[in-house]
DNA sequence: TAGATTGTTAATCGATTAACAATC
DNA sequence: TAGATTGTTAATCGATTAACAATC
């Protein structure tokens, strides 16, 4: 295992050969060799083999690799099964389908509470989750040393949420509200629409 | 205007100019240069006048871009606000926060339906938008002409779907199942849980 | 053992950045 | 005009791919 650092463009596939992986798994299969993972995740050999050996040699000549193993080890590099205390800002539509999501929970994030502004629903439930006032966020952070704060708002308030989680000592942003966000703890900026505009885009330049 | 072939890593960038002149113009600013757009966006000067020069040259030395038809351009370019006849298949959490999405209408991403197998909830509307079903499909997408059909369904169900939209001619997919999926017509494969675990791996690797 | 497949170094390719003449 | 900034070619950098000795 060099101590080289990793790339953005080996971070992101990290996921995918979790995912890959998991499936191979649930389907019985017990070894995979790197060219077979890399042709049924259209990627080449070698950089399979390339993007392993940065987190440590998992294979074994003359075999390849053991799917269960590799699996584990994956969910490790990127910290999967731990427990991620969670909060979510923003109740609308995209706020209220991450609260319900199973998913989730199962790999260890778990929904602490949903913040809003709208007083009809402060004091309700919604998928179980207790739903407080935003202003009560800052305290209920620090209270309950909660990991990551998932950003479902408009973008006028994004970043000034995005601000005080950070003053209030969350270690990661989950951010949904269509603006780049720059703070000084690790962020990751969804931007749904991006992806619609590219399948725009490829529609056109057939 | 070169014929040169637009690299993927260009066309991930161009959503992002969109979103930054949308608000350069929204905030008043009439004209930028490439060193200007580049440092607001994290990106390199250079780099920013090679991507807008792939599809034209719309600047003017000594005076940098019009915002406003630097804008306009980048939404022909997207294929933004032509009208897109869309469906929705899945009424699950990410089905309902699409449906009730306002943005996507904005850009002329129109929901023309959205199905499910729910028999309690087909014949009703959510979002203002019918809800069908499944079996359905097919001949709706022939009859209304649709163009992109958008997957909201678990994993299981997602290729088959996928699939039958082919088939019946729909011209894009807006895939959000966990499953990569391939099929003959463009695809945009969004999945959430990537970039949670790469905000996860982040976290961890500090 | 022979065959298969890894881990790793070297070669290639493509994307990013720098440089600068053209020109508004 | 002088200053600013583009469009574009050339240089650099990094990521992907190829090659192969090591070894299970």
């Amino acid at each position: 295992m060099k101590e080289r650092k990793i790339s953005e463009a080996v971070i992101r596939r990290l996921p995918q050969y979790y995912r890959q992986l998991e499936e191979l798994k649930e389907t019985g299969n017990e070894r995979i060799s790197s060219s077979g993972l890399a042709s049924i995740m259209g990627l080449n050999a070698s950089q399979v083999r390339q993007d392993l050996n940065c987190f440590g040699g998992f294979g074994q000549q003359g075999y390849g690799y053991h799917v269960d193993t590799l699996f584990n080890e994956m969910a490790g590099i990127l910290g999967i099964n731990r427990l991620y205390k969670s909060i979510i800002v923003g109740a609308g539509n995209i706020g209220r389908a991450l609260t319900g999501y199973e998913g989730f929970v199962q790999k260890g994030f778990k929904m602490e509470a949903i913040f809003d502004v709208d007083e009809s629903i402060i004091g309700t439930k919604l998928g179980g989750v207790d739903v407080l006032h935003v202003d009560d966020m800052a305290s209920f952070i620090k209270d309950n040393g909660i990991d990551i704060g998932i950003i479902a708002v408009g973008r006028e308030k994004a970043r000034e949420i995005a601000n005080t989680m950070v003053e209030s000592g969350i270690r990661g942003i989950w951010n949904f509200a269509p603006v780049s966000i720059s703070v000084p703890i690790p962020i990751e900026n969804v931007q749904l629409s991006d992806s619609l505009f590219v399948l725009s885009f490829r529609l056109q330049n057939r």
